[in-house]
DNA sequence: ATGGTTGTCATACAA
């Protein structure tokens, strides 16, 4: 068995507790971080290797985004791509290494949240965002290894993805234009949405909630921003999928919460 | 239509 985690942290520094009780309660085998908001010498490393994580690959950048996979299972880091074109630390792949883990390639990602209008012509962020999806896609016309890509992809494509379909077509996030080009993304390689897989829709399925509505469970406006996709025969491979909403209760909690899927490899 | 919050870094920017 092997079971993998993304969380986007925003500031592991600021939330090693958090990640502590987490990795301390539920061990998954590899922790994907986003938004660590730190460079590779301010990580946390020697936390994590106190709790059996010993595997670390780090993309790190001063203050904003970069990402993380930590694991306690030998992975060597295979990739650092720069989809926005832009410097910004926003992906690192890492490959199992251990013969039994069939050599599984895990791709931890963070897609540029977009800013506030959907219109690239007076918006440079949102055009940015659509272009890193066009560069995924292409990337992922090529893979031809068992892929796991998680990450905070910061769309959610399905109606059943937010709290009001209707009310979020014009919100970066949810707008159609995003949900094709990620849809691109997806057919590329044909990936498997392991979160729909596991709760299908329209089920409510939601990663984060925003800080701005301090009554987020009562209001529960969420969204699916975050995702575990695999190849298709990685995805048959999937037993369990679980979301631990529980952890946006926590005290001074990431915006998001982990999800965790567990393969029988 | 507007503002609501958080984190980092230095008082603005990104989410």
């Amino acid at each position: 068995m092997v079971s993998v985690t993304t969380w986007n942290i925003n500031s592991v520094r600021l939330r090693m507790p958090l990640v502590e009780q987490f990795l301390t309660a539920h061990a998954p085998d590899v922790l994907c971080l986003q938004e660590i908001k730190c460079i590779e010498e301010q990580f946390p490393a020697k936390a994590f290797r106190e709790l059996g994580y010993e595997h670390i690959a780090i993309h790190g950048q001063k203050g904003y985004h970069g990402v993380a996979t930590v694991s306690r299972l030998p992975f060597r880091e295979i990739s650092r791509y720069d989809w926005q074109d832009n410097g910004e630390a926003r992906h690192v792949g890492v490959q199992l290494t251990d013969p039994a883990h069939q050599g599984m390639v895990i791709e931890n990602v963070y897609v540029p949240a977009g800013g506030d209008v959907p219109d690239r012509e007076v918006n440079a962020k949102f055009g940015q965002k659509l272009d890193f999806l066009e560069r995924m896609a292409r990337w992922a016309d090529k893979v031809d290894q068992p892929t796991l890509i998680v990450g905070d992809f910061n769309i959610a494509p399905l109606e059943s993805d937010v709290w009001s379909h209707k009310q979020l077509l014009k919100v970066v996030s949810h707008t159609p234009i995003e949900v094709e080009a990620l849809q691109r993304f997806m057919d590329a390689h044909g990936w498997t949405d392991i979160g729909r897989e596991h709760v299908p829709a329209p089920q409510r399925y939601y990663s984060w909630w925003s800080y701005r509505n301090p009554n987020w469970q009562t209001n529960d406006k969420g969204r699916r921003l975050d995702h575990m996709w695999a190849s298709p025969d990685l995805a048959k491979q999937a037993t369990r999928h679980t979301i631990l909403e529980e952890a946006r209760n926590w005290e001074r909690p990431s915006d998001h919460v982990p999800l965790t899927t567990e393969f029988s490899l």
